[in-house]
DNA sequence: CTAAATAGAACTTATTTAGTACTATAAAGG
DNA sequence: CCTTTATAGTACTAAATAAGTTCTATTTAG
């Protein structure tokens, strides 16, 4: 059904959450509670993105995470890349050698690497910012 | 990891043997043998192209498959719409009502569906011919 | 020192995807 | 008209992946 994971999906709610105070800190707890989204696995995504550089975390009593850039400069690839892995269509694309069974005898090695790309780069070019916004010229107006 | 089935994968794979001789009828056991794929898979996913109209098939001894298109007619995102449902990156872009859980409390509602029509496009104006080819337009370019 | 928070890893469960098997139908040829 | 070779369709099983949970360690304010 080539879709993101769950995963990238929380997290971009999660972030959406963030970016309303950008300066606060926040507990994982209390985001949980403010998304609806299952507390264990909201933690989990904190961490990873915090991992990754998106957010920035404070720890002991009154720590918690806030926004380590504002919105708009984070692309949305980032955040998908953070939580999902690389962002490749196919086994074989460049680089990933031993996934792909018939590489041997495969016609179209690595024809699918243009079209990892275009997407690649729509992703990139895309921010936070924007998905919250909707209606920038990057996204579909909707009357 | 964001990317398609191996379904789709591999229907590319068969239908660019089968683009190789339009005009051939193919059984799934010999496209089996050229593409070196499982035979129970490709007859599956042989079916599946076939009832999605891409390929034509003829029972009966002597039967087999081919092309009902050109390859230059054949949108990739057909291919793997065919294979692997539809082009949707999130659970709760337009339409699917059910699939998101936070939906009532959600903040971003269908924002996800700019990113989706984006990539959703740039799969349907590229065609299997370009893919086979490489290096069209529509595909980054490789000294 | 204690309570409240994140960090990180390991584990379990659930979901999805891939692969297999089986039955039915169709056409060609003796 | 029966046999052989092929696709059509469905249902089932197994494997892989993703999601969720739990537990331990570390940090810091008070
Ligand atoms: S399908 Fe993997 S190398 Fe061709
Ligand atoms: S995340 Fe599903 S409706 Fe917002």
């Amino acid at each position: 059904m080539i879709k993101i994971s769950r995963m990238a999906d929380y997290g971009v709610l999660i972030l959406a959450e963030l970016a309303r105070e950008p300066e606060a800190l926040r507990t994982a707890s209390g985001l949980s509670d403010t998304t609806g989204l299952p507390e264990p696995t909201v933690a989990k995504i904190l961490k990873t993105l915090t991992g990754a550089g998106i957010l920035r975390s404070a720890r002991g009593v009154n720590g918690g995470y806030l926004l380590q850039k504002t919105a708009d400069q984070i692309p949305v690839a980032a955040i998908i890349t953070a939580l999902d892995g690389p962002i490749c269509l196919t086994a074989c694309a460049d680089g990933v050698e031993d996934s792909c069974a018939v590489r041997e005898t495969c016609s179209l090695k690595g024809r699918w690497n243009g079209v990892n790309a275009l997407i690649k780069s729509a992703l990139e070019a895309m921010t936070l910012a924007e998905l919250l916004e909707s209606g920038t010229e990057k996204v579909q107006k909707k009357a």
